[in-house]
DNA sequence: ATATATGCAAACGCTTTGCATTTCG
DNA sequence: CGAAATGCAAAGCGTTTGCATATAT
C-alpha cells in the first residue's frame, strides 16, 4: 500500500524534521506494516535495500514519529516494543501466552468500558491500543497473566 | 498486614522450595507493598536488613514466587516490571501517562469484555491483573493525539 | 547428605547516547 | 552555510545465567 510520501515529506518539514531517505525507507516499512512491527523488525527489513542504515537511525527515528504523534509505542511485556502507524483506526493485540501468536482485533467494546472508568474514577483511560493476554483457541485453557495498554 | 509466614514456608516446602531468609524478607516486602513494586524496589528496601542479599537473589525469587503462582509480573511499559502479591483479588491499574500517579481498582466491569471477547474471537482474555494508561483527574481531559475518548 | 539457593561477576538483549562526519534545506 | 541527521561504537538499563560456595531439609 504506497502511501502518499510526497505529502509526508511535508508532514516532516513543516515541524523541522527532515525528509531523509533513510526516514523514507523507515516509513515505507512502518506503512506497509499491517500491523505491529519492532525496531529490528524494520531494520531487517530495511538494510537490505539501505545497507549503511544503522539500527540506532531506526530508533531515533520511531522516537521521532512517536514524538510527531505519527506512530505509536506498545510494549507486550516480551522486551521489545511494537511499532505501529499511528493513522490506523484504534485497534487492539490479543497476545497468546502460550504460543506467542497474536492478532489483532478492532472494537468499539471498550468505549462503554472506557465512560465508566471516566465516571467512576474520573479517570480518561486510553485505549487506543490494548494489549491482552490471555489463551488463543488452540491453546485453549486457564486464565493467569494481564494487559497492558498505550 | 502481617501475614502467616509459617503457614508460607509450608506452602514452598510442599512444593520443593526452601525457605530462606533472603526468601523471608523478599516476602515480607511483597507483602507490606499495597499493590506493585519492582524488584530493585524490593531490593532497595530489603539490603539494609539483610546486607548480603544481591539483586539476582530477588530476580530469582520474584521467579520462583511467579512459578509457584503467588506473586504477578506485569509489564507497565516502562522498562520496569511490576511485581504484586497475587493472593488480593483482581484489580487494575490506573496509570496517569501525564503524572506517573496510579490507582488501584477493583472491577466487574471486565467480565462483561472478557465473554464478548470469549465469544467473538475464541479467545480467553486474562484481566486479572490491567494496566490502564490514560490522564488522571488532574493531568486533565486534553487527549493529545487520536485518543477520542467516549 | 544432597539437592537447592545464594553471592558474585559476567553476559544478555534492547535501547540510548556522544561524537565526528555527512546531508538536507 | 548552518542545523539537523547519520553511522559507528560504546555505554546504559533491567534482567538473566554460569559457577563455586553455602545452607535448608
Amino acid at each position: 500500500m504506497k502511501t502518499d510520501m510526497s505529502h509526508l515529506g511535508k508532514a516532516l518539514r513543516e515541524r523541522g524534521y527532515r525528509l531523509t531517505p533513510q526516514r523514507m525507507t523507515i516509513l515505507a516499512a512502518l506503512e506497509a506494516s499491517e500491523g505491529h512491527i519492532s525496531a529490528e523488525d524494520i531494520y531487517a527489513q530495511v538494510s537490505p535495500v539501505h545497507p549503511y542504515m544503522h539500527i540506532s537511525t531506526v530508533y531515533r527515528t520511531l522516537k521521532s514519529l512517536e514524538e510527531m504523534g505519527l506512530v505509536t509505542r506498545t510494549d507486550t511485556g516480551e522486551g521489545v516494543a511494537q511499532y505501529h502507524w499511528g493513522e490506523r483506526g484504534h485497534h487492539h493485540h490479543l497476545v497468546c501466552q502460550e504460543c506467542g501468536i497474536t492478532r489483532d482485533i478492532e472494537h468499539p467494546l471498550f468505549h462503554h468500558l472506557e465512560e465508566a472508568i471516566l465516571q467512576q474514577y474520573k479517570f480518561r483511560a486510553s485505549f487506543d491500543h490494548l494489549v491482552i493476554f490471555g489463551r488463543c483457541q488452540n491453546c485453549g485453557g486457564r486464565t493467569s497473566e494481564g494487559v497492558a495498554a498505550s
